[in-house]
DNA sequence: CGCTCGGTTGAGACGGTTCAAGACGTGTGG
DNA sequence: CCACACGTCTTGAACCGTCTCAACCGAGCG
């Protein structure tokens, strides 16, 4: 379907692709990578939209180039739950299956590097490389939703909000780990709505806000604005985490950055490439294409 | 380590195996099929214990033949939480990883059938189509723990009990597919102790109680003991859930039958093979062999 | 200017936990 | 055989964390 729209045989189009060395393409044989390259498109889409409703077909897998993609689950009255956030590099979609078990939306304003699910499935069966690949990182998910688990089930919402103040410092950390070493401030940025991050967290906007002031005021952070906070004592927010430092070694790898070795390859592009992911969050509303 | 303290190059152990039609086994080609016999190993493993220890070498994998595993994360401060149940036929442990992230532990007694993990990821690497059906396995397992972030996250104490009487009950259900179809009484049977089942969902012993009361005192449910539970009223048990009809199809292929299609090759053994498992909770206290 | 939208703050209600006591069944030892 | 102890489950009452509801605030925008 895709395929016929417009073949896009154009590898030009992944030597300019700011997350390739962390994606599945990273491990990709020259043959693997032409064949990916010529069944892949890139698509922008804004926030709010949505990508797979929740049970539809599961006709198209990809991964994200700019933005973070939302996974949520309805229930039959309207509660909902995000049930995994998607950030550049990883891949989204369901594949070796008919249907979707979650819906895809845009969270923030994304780009996607878009497949057909049929012709992605055709790649990797004639590429092992491709599926190993696969499984690490679906095994590392898996890892990463029990950690979310423990999270939900037992966290207090408080415990919560350190814990994603944490995971988005690290996010960060990673990212300045070589250039300018230990010199910048350790700032917790996070890119989605407030309102996704209570269904993220499981818990409302109002007891996130009354939270984020508490550990404003005891000095744990300084609130820059609505969706970036400095954090004074690194320590102490660990402990109001309720979590032990090892625990946090699971959400490093996930999301961001894929799995650990080839971030060291990136250091010194990831930050010009990544600047419009960090400031999507600003270019939000703005709609940057059409669906 | 395991391979050259007892060879086992023992097929037969196999072809008695239980679960054999269940397990990564099942898609195994003859050579495959020797290549795990060959590494594998059946062992005993009473109630309470631990095979596993969190962040311990990831020495081994395995399946389970019989009774129930739980994974387990606890936080510094001694919560625990279960992240999930490994039945009869699912496969445990972590490949491609130097730790685990949880606890493995004998729910009930247990048998296990285990392999040194780095053997395992050897065998997978001469085979593809085992680590074809790893991969399916894995991403079922990952919509399985994403369907419950959503239990965890979005539904209340009620409703869990609800979800969990109508999975037991689908067990049951697919257990007896053909065999008396539609004769028997549409009876849930809960495997693990209610300590475990308030870990499990999140709850206290004692809220769980006080519900499966409420559901027996309204007529949804009758208890025939603390473990079983005839259903009367499906439809509002399942409305009690909050989850929709098609949700559940998401609980159906994940625990005590692998992927669906297998089990049709199955009916018939698996009521007499699989009584030991049934009634391993009533021996649950005696211990059944030595670690 | 007044609208909307995202965020903050307060008061009250509610669900679920906690603590404590009692019931039940089962295995053990006198 | 009974008495006792122990673990599991049940039931009640008080307590607490979090949600709900509502009012308020400030920024951005037509």
């Amino acid at each position: 379907m895709f395929e016929s729209d417009k073949p896009h045989i154009d590898n030009s189009r992944c030597d300019r692709c700011a997350v390739r060395d962390r994606t599945v393409c990273a491990v990709a044989h020259l043959a693997a990578e032409n064949e990916l390259a010529r069944v892949s498109r890139t698509r922008r889409v804004p926030a709010g939209e949505t990508i797979l409703a929740e049970n539809a077909e599961a006709s198209i897998v990809g991964n994200v180039l700019a933005g973070v993609l939302r996974m949520t689950k309805t229930l039959p009255d309207g509660r909902e739950q995000i049930v995994g956030l998607i950030n550049p590099g990883e891949f989204f979609g369901r594949p070796y299956s008919e249907t979707v078990e979650f819906a895809y939306e845009a969270a923030t304003d994304v780009e996607l590097c878009v497949m057909d699910r049929r012709s992605f499935e055709a790649v990797v069966a004639r590429n092992p490389e491709l599926e190993h690949e696969l499984l690490l990182t679906t095994l590392d998910d898996l890892a990463f939703a029990r950690e979310r688990m423990l999270l939900l089930g037992c966290q207090n919402t408080l415990e919560r909000v350190a814990t994603y103040l944490l995971v988005m410092l690290e996010h960060r950390e990673q990212l300045f780990a070589d250039v300018a070493l230990q010199e910048h401030k350790r700032v917790a940025v996070s890119a989605i709505t407030r309102r996704d991050l209570a269904s993220y967290l499981s818990t409302t906007i109002e007891t996130i806000s009354r939270h984020i002031h508490h550990l404003s005021r005891i000095g744990v952070i300084r609130i820059i604005d609505s969706s970036r906070f400095e954090v004074l004592a690194y320590e102490m927010l660990l402990a109001l985490s309720g979590l032990a430092r090892e625990d946090l070694r699971l959400f490093r790898k996930a999301p961001l950055f894929g799995r650990g070795p080839r971030l060291v390859a990136l250091n010194g592009i990831i930050q010009s490439r990544q600047t419009p992911v960090l400031t999507s969050v600003k270019t939000r509303s703005s709609r940057i294409g059409h669906f």
